[in-house]
DNA sequence: AATGAATGAGAGTTCATTCAT
DNA sequence: TATGAATGAACTCTCATTCAT
């Protein structure tokens, strides 16, 4: 049975991967105008032109496909932040480092799905935040928070939660206000977020010398 | 049918600003616990002991009642923010102020819709954030932002909006982070957020010496 | 808000009465011609005139009204049933009592859903058996089982597992096949079913005397 | 694609008796174990390592392997009934080799689609019957029916029709309850089974002389 | 003839909202 | 005005079947 497979799969091939990505930019579209749970399995395979059972070869659930939205992100973004680790780069470096790669992560993320938009529509932009940005953020903070972690250790400081807790919510929002711009900054609001938590964590009580300019 | 009469008139005007009441009691705590888009209107209505129809002729709809919840908290959070302007008080004192204010406001709220929960429940927590917090904020916002660009005006200073947002990002961050700790400490929660804020609206270029020390 | 409950809630009760009988019988009928498998809720609805959601207030599954409409039959029949034993009567006075009586309540059972059927109708009949046949059937099966296993005592007889199984399977084809037949003859197929059940058990090697004599 | 060179011819041909037989083999196993409406075409081409579409190349639906799977049993069971007809047998000799028979079937049925079973499995067994049993088992109520209409020409006798059902209830019924036991016992449960039709039949009004005993 | 992805009807179920009582 | 059953659109997911390869 196996011999009498044909031997030129790549159009179907093809198609496979094809739908699998339309799936995955519809429902990255989709995420990001609806939120989560707003958003339906009917709406994203709406936006495909695929039938509604096709979703479910793909995919099993809205769950699913949702995490794998974020697995994408995650996996794309977490090699740019490795480097930028334990580089014996000064905190300084490594936090302008690490903003501006978000921020241009999330730039072109939402130029992909911005484009492909047709002109016309609703557009109602509920959160704004798909899945593959919540994923490449939540890598932020976890680096965050481990190097104020590290950094701090022995010395006087307030409370390292509190600071990466601070220093994320900066990053986001800054970083969700310069989307709603044109043409999209990265560098200007990545200097401004950087000089903002840097020198907001310099004016936390008894870190200044000891801490933040380390 | 309609010779119905009621027992008590007095009563049944009570009874209609009680249940308005009831209702948006359920509702806060229904949108605290499950969110937005996961609460029911029947979730809302199960919580009163009233009939569903009943909820509408309160409200017109689950989008409604929110409004209103979110109404009823920049009302009851409007004046105090208020007393705070204009009275000359320095930015650092409004800052403290505000941030004060917002932190006991959303601790305070907090407390009273998990008092009220049966101890044995599961508790999911999606959210943590109700209507009412989130116009609080919203009015937090406002009152910062204006107060930036006031404050900055004719002087060269970084991007107001920009600043805006990374202020009451902070704020918000911080302030969800508290709610989560046991004991909830609003004072140190507030003075590590306007010590950031502080220190980061100093560390912003060119407005170091003009602006943020005022 | 109790104290202003309308003082006449008849015609509300009725028509949920009604309705919760209308939802029954049409089960019962798409039960009985479809399976159990086959039928779907939307037929059972489709039937009554109501709206798919309305099932719903009445009962929670497919699985739910099936299991209800057999407690319905079992229950209507058990007291008919229990009347039967203990009476003194002997072994062939209670099988044949038992079978008039199951024959009687298959043959009013069917009587029932037949002539409100649309006389254009295709009528598969798949089974032809109603979850309340079933449930009497068990009961008949049970009671029957006991009376042998009990009347056999110490004396030495065949398999009492297959004599319940044998009896028990012709009381439900042949009851199956009257009602195939017009006009329906109860009281024709009971004597059949019964002289045949004890004209067999008589047969059995080893209890021809002592057993089912009696 | 049209330029698709088979390998090896022969095999080809091979394959496509092969496929109809694992299919079907397939089949039996998955109606055997949940049921013709609970079972899927999926479920049988899975069991078979074939793709989903080539079922269509052999059968044109469930129903109509269904319908195969019974034919293949009536045909490898008819010749055994056959044999037992026309032979001078008395009636009781036919009685007891066709039930003979047909537990010998079902017996061997059964045995191979258990023995293929991975031991680790669930094992529903919703309904334990076969088409291919189904089929055999109205075979044997064919030949029955017609033996007892020719042998009770111009006797009085009871309804042949309900004759034939009861005999053939206590076949299936008995022939049901063997199957669920160990070691499957096919002499015991014919010997019940024979004892008790013979003895039913005698037991039937006005046929104690002219007809049963033959 | 074999493949397996695409299809779309239809299943069970939920829920915001309406409306007769 | 309070009630709560009725409504029906919309949801997630399944599966028999088709069809390009």
């Amino acid at each position: 049975m196996s011999e009498v497979a044909y031997l030129n799969p790549g159009k179907r091939e093809q198609t496979k991967v094809a739908n699998r990505q339309a799936i995955l930019d519809a429902a990255r579209e989709v995420f990001g105008e609806l939120g989560y749970d707003t958003a339906t399995v009917r709406d994203i395979i709406r936006r495909t032109g695929l039938a509604a059972g096709t979703f479910y070869n793909y995919y099993r659930s809205k769950e699913e496909v949702f995490a794998a939205l974020a697995d994408d992100g995650a996996r794309r973004f977490a090699p740019i932040l490795k480097g930028l680790r334990g580089k014996g780069y000064s905190f300084e470096d490594f936090v302008h480092s690490a903003i501006s790669a978000y921020f241009g992560f999330i730039a072109e993320e939402q130029r992909t799905w911005i484009e492909r938009r047709p002109a016309g529509e609703p557009h109602p932009h509920v959160h704004g935040e798909t899945p593959e940005m919540a994923a490449v953020f939540a890598e932020i903070r976890d680096a965050l928070a481990e190097d104020i972690a590290e950094r701090r250790k022995g010395a006087p400081f307030a409370d390292p939660d509190y600071m990466a807790a601070a220093c994320i919510a900066i990053a986001r929002d800054v970083g969700e206000k310069m989307l709603e711009r044109r043409p999209v900054d990265t560098k200007g609001a990545a200097d401004f977020a950087v000089a903002m938590i840097l020198g907001g964590l310099k004016g936390l009580p008894k870190t200044v010398d000891s801490g933040a300019q380390d």
